[in-house]
DNA sequence: TCCTTGACTCAGA
DNA sequence: CTCTGAGCCAAGG
């Protein structure tokens, strides 16, 4: 439950990374970083420290996470879950598997086959967003 | 008040 | 491929 450093406005920065983890359809992954590249970084913000803080501030979100989120569609950047074992990784892990996804003899999750491309830039705007050039790639 | 501890990612070794 | 350290902050013991 602690919380890692603050974006400024946590409470929108939340509400924000639960609107895209709903957008996630079943049999799709997607990571922290991807999640928080979608999202604007905080004024004056270099790109590349936002690329791992904002990671971090999702992980966060996710942590308070209400129920009715696919929380579990969330792993991080190199394909392998997050939750540390006994916090829950093996029950993310049995979710995810009960939804079709393959994990590799490591325990890792092909993003090429399994990874999520994105809301869309529909529903981006719709929510006041737009796609960041720098931060959209997958890998 | 000090110290530990995070649902992260990337660059190096 | 695996393992470290850096980046840099707040809540709880």
């Amino acid at each position: 439950m602690t919380k890692f450093t603050s974006p400024p406005d946590r409470e929108y920065f939340n509400r924000l990374v639960w609107g895209i983890v709903n957008q996630v359809p079943e049999g799709k992954v997607t990571t922290y970083g991807f999640i928080a590249g979608l999202i604007p970084p905080p004024p004056g913000m270099e790109t590349s420290d936002y690329r791992a803080w904002g990671a971090r501030w999702v992980g966060g979100a996710m942590a308070a996470c209400p129920a009715g989120v696919p929380w579990q569609r969330v792993i991080g950047a190199q394909g392998k879950i997050s939750l540390r074992p006994g916090s829950g990784g093996i029950r993310q892990r049995e979710m995810l598997e009960a939804e079709g996804i393959y994990f590799d003899e490591r325990g890792k999750i092909n993003l090429d086959t399994y990874g999520w491309n994105g809301p869309g830039e529909e529903w981006l705007r719709a929510h006041g967003l737009i796609i960041q050039d720098d931060m959209t790639g997958v890998s």
